[in-house]
DNA sequence: AATAACAATTCAGGAAAATTTAATGTCGGA
DNA sequence: TCCGACATTAAATTTTCCTGAATTGTTATT
């Protein structure tokens, strides 16, 4: 059988401008050629299919053989398939569809997935892959190229990132609604040192801030702290009355809202911080990635959990 | 948007050997050609796409970028259309695929179909299409290159036809079993020329046929004629007791059969000829053409009535 | 029937493209 | 830090492609 490798575009094209003007000068002119060129290349189709494609009409002027219109079928389906392709690389650099992974710090999941589903609704060709870790994983992953985008709080001094503020978290530490601390205008210092705490695993992000804040108050006095692997987990902990816990409030939100929990007014809380959305400073942002990037700085402070 | 004109399959192909080696080296060994070559061939492309289509892999090696996995998807579709676009080229030239018109006689009606039903079983891909007229126009059709194949009897001396026999194809006078002429061992000729004749229209194999017959049996004697426009209406009238008519056995298998028509004994009667296939001497048959002639030649017997 | 008009086809020469050889740059592994 | 493999670039060469001119064939016209 005649071999696929000796066809080529050039031929291709020749047909269908013969197959539509039905004349091998006007394929020519169609092509910004002379009829010659257009003669070379459809000798050379026939050579390598070992068969006439074109042939003079009944009256006058060329017709497709048979053979002709199998490649002119041929043509077309060729023509719709890099179109498309095409198409599809354009949506791509115009940023409208393409791969972005997101990642996410776990206390983010509680908002994370809105608007990951809002921005599907949004940019439907983009595919959003959301993945979830402690602080530590993320950014690991962040310079792993594993995950392009990844939302935290505070940024890391390493790996160089480039990061903007999208909103407000405030920090709390809550406890069970009948807890002795619970309610009072003022907790001293010494009265949260004293308490057992519920902390997420080294290496997240409310962990550290959960040390440096005690660090802080008690200026250095010991504590005690039970360690557990999960937001979720550690909110069943604390109502169960094992322990208080220092904790994102927008992890919270249900539950202090129902009574559930309780904030406790200790010192300085709550913490007011920022969450963050960010990127490896070395990586280059493909245009859907910029998409992605643009939507979170606009959109995501809609879906913020709030008190009120 | 960057254009298809660009394009070439050259590109496309070195953009599937370097997905499937993940290296330029390994796909200009695949291609038959140096490194260099391929490397010109993707920076075209990239060119034409505005946009990176392969970049060098995280620890070694050449993988394809997002866009580069489109084109990838556009070229093995560009290979399946192109792919069976030969394939179909080839059952073309074997014979196994195409179209046929294949013209009969209006009296080969009655085992034609029969045969084109066999044939589209044996060659599925080959389109039959059956055009039936009288022998004139069958013989029009010829040289107008409307019909392909024909069936007939006595092949033409104009125009130049390459014909075979296929079988033979006897002619009879038919009368109503009640005719006076019914079962009478011998039946004179001018008992015949007597008769009034119900025959096809001028233009008609079997009209010119019975008129030389006649004019043979009756020395130029003259007789009465009553034309009709097809075999089917000549039964009815004769079965009607209008006349007799002079008609292909074949066509009256089942009348002659069932005893509703009978054959008289008149002189020199069946006259024996044969069926013809036959195309234009002209016309350089097709491979598809062939296969139809080679089946009808080898299985046409199987389908001509028989009275046993 | 001769001829004009037009389009396909052939061919030679030259332009453009593809390919090769050779040289250079780059990265990962010893 | 050197070596080797490979990508990349540059320059030279081969191949392909295209054009313009000439030729052939066909159709329509006189």
């Amino acid at each position: 059988m005649s071999d696929i490798a000796g066809i080529t575009l050039k031929q291709l094209r020749a047909v269908d401008a013969v197959a539509r003007t039905h004349s091998i000068t006007g394929a020519a002119r169609e092509l910004g050629l002379t009829p010659p060129a257009v003669h070379t290349q459809l000798k050379g189709l026939e050579d390598v299919l070992g068969c006439r494609v074109v042939a003079k009409g009944e009256k006058s002027g060329m017709v497709l053989t048979p053979e002709g219109e199998l490649v002119l079928q041929a043509q077309r389906a060729v023509d719709v398939s890099l179109k498309s392709c095409l198409n599809q690389i354009d949506a791509m650099k115009k940023g409208l569809a393409g791969r972005v992974v997101l990642g996410v710090v776990s206390t983010a999941k509680y908002f994370a997935p809105a608007i990951v589903a809002e921005l599907k609704k949004t940019l439907e060709n983009i595919e959003v892959q959301l993945n979830v870790g402690n602080r530590g994983e993320v950014l690991q992953a962040l310079v792993e190229r594993s995950v392009d985008i990844a939302i935290m709080g505070r940024p890391p001094r390493q790996p160089a990132v480039v990061s903007k503020p999208i909103g407000m978290h405030p920090m709390v530490i809550v406890a069970p609604p009948d807890h002795r601390l619970a309610g009072l205008d003022r907790v001293a210092p010494d009265a949260v040192l004293d308490q057992t705490f519920i902390a997420r695993e080294e290496g997240s992000g409310t962990r550290i801030l959960m040390v440096r804040y005690l660090d802080r108050i008690g200026e250095g006095k010991p504590y005690e702290t039970v360690e557990m692997g999960s937001n979720e987990t550690i909110k069943q902990a604390v109502i169960a009355g094992l322990g208080i816990a220092m904790i994102s409030q927008h992890t919270v939100t249900e539950e202090l809202r129902a009574g559930r929990l309780v904030a406790l007014n200790a010192p300085e809380l709550p913490i007011e911080r920022q969450w963050y959305v960010l990127h490896h400073e070395k990586l280059e942002l493909t245009p859907a990635m910029r998409s992605v990037w643009r939507f979170i700085v606009e959109n995501s402070h809609r879906f913020f959990p709030s008190l009120e």
